[in-house]
DNA sequence: GCCTTATCTCAGCAGAGTCTCAGGTTCCTC
DNA sequence: GAGGAACCTGAGACTCTGCTGAGATAAGGC
């Protein structure tokens, strides 16, 4: 009834239609195999059956807390690493014991982009994914998606949170020219409704703290998108 | 009652006649199987019935939202990659978020080169096309759909995006002869009303850029067309 | 609560891109 | 070869996209 996916099992846990739908469409691009629930009863009963590798699971449930969703499993030693999600205004104290054992959190609304990176290093500390590199690099760029450092040449270079998250989008996806859909869509959190210009402002400061010396990476394709990829010689 | 088409099946739903014919005839004849309705309700009967690989879908139906239609698949996990048409002022927000699900979209008025480029990315993402690569060809030229990269000889060429639209639907089209009409329609959007001595200038512009060096690729044929092929030895 | 930092909005500017037009050229028909 | 139609192309106008600095707003740290 319930198929076999090929890339790792990902058991999605929102009462949120809108929510469940965009992260599990999403994770299911990215070769995911995904099944989603909308309440912590289903996500125990599912979790017992399919045994997914890892889940993404609501803090607020209808029924139960996210958090108790966890410790059933973990009482009868059926662990599932965790990627919780939390409103803005969730208890602090409680999401921070989460970041020691193999889970971690975002708090809505989140980046798809963010969600993808965190499940991805779940899975490669649980080793389910063998990839085990969290360093992407294109031309005398460099980018560790641990430690959040950037450096172009050797030259380490400061970025804020929304920098860092485009430029690993970009990095990502080297020479390709990514719309400015693409970009909103993966960069930003998903219910982003503003001015689509804020990309520009930020591909502004990209490219005042990367391109500054050296050649030009980062390319305006006018009518089309941005993409990153060395100027010909 | 449906008959089963050569091609990757697509759906298109729309509920302004112009725009369904204009698109299911271009569809069926680059070897899609087409089906066409104008409601959601007949959409989401026919993509249970029929199962097509991909939906042209338009946002605004007359009995409900594009996205309800998406959504209630989605429920059922009847889901079909989904290409949406909007209207230019769509709110914004809710075009967001397409591009991440494997779905995408376009604005009317939109050019058939770009419905169809867009469709066969989407069939490439979900592997329904087995043609893997971005890439086309054709003697010494090379154009790359994902990097918007043009080459001639391996020397590189700058493309405005009108430009690149017209050389890829003629390098889709290889040796065929393309009409006037079907030229301005393909590649500037279906409602056009311009004068169509734009396309002159911009077959002017294409052989400036690649017919410079090497043997003339671009013929015209007088009365009829243009169209890309090898000058005989 | 205050200060700092990050994020987003806005508006003006510069310039690329698109389209129109007109004069010149090529090709075909008779 | 003359005439006409179709086509080519350079120049210019207009549009529209993208860039950037400055300021408003929100978030985070002390």
């Amino acid at each position: 009834m319930v198929e076999t996916p090929e890339g790792p099992r990902v058991l999605v846990v929102d009462d949120e239609p809108a929510i469940v739908d965009v992260v599990s469409m999403a994770l299911r691009h990215h070769g995911f195999g995904v099944e989603t629930v909308g309440s912590g009863r289903e996500a125990l009963d599912l979790a017992r059956r399919w045994r997914p590798h890892v889940m993404v699971l609501d803090v607020m449930l209808p029924d139960m807390e996210g958090f108790e969703v966890a410790r059933r499993l973990s009482a009868e030693h059926a662990e599932v690493p965790i990627l919780f999600l939390s409103a803005r205004d969730a208890p602090a104290d409680k999401l921070r014991g989460l970041t020691t054992g193999g889970d971690d959190y975002v708090t809505k609304p989140f980046s798809l982009e963010e969600l993808i990176a965190r499940l991805r290093n779940i899975l490669r500390r649980t080793g389910t994914l063998a990839e085990a590199s969290s360093r992407v690099t294109f031309a005398d760029l460099e980018l560790d998606q641990d430690t959040f450092e950037v450096s172009r040449g050797g030259r380490s270079i400061e970025l804020t949170a929304t920098e860092f998250r485009l430029l690993r989008y970009l990095m990502l996806n080297p020479r390709r020219v990514l719309t400015r859909a693409q970009l909103l869509d993966h960069v930003w959190s998903y219910d982003f409704g503003g001015d689509g210009r804020v990309l520009e402002t930020y591909i502004s400061y990209l490219r005042k703290k990367l391109d500054g010396d050296g050649p030009p990476l980062l390319h305006t394709v006018r009518g089309v998108g941005y993409s990153l990829r060395l100027p010909k010689a």
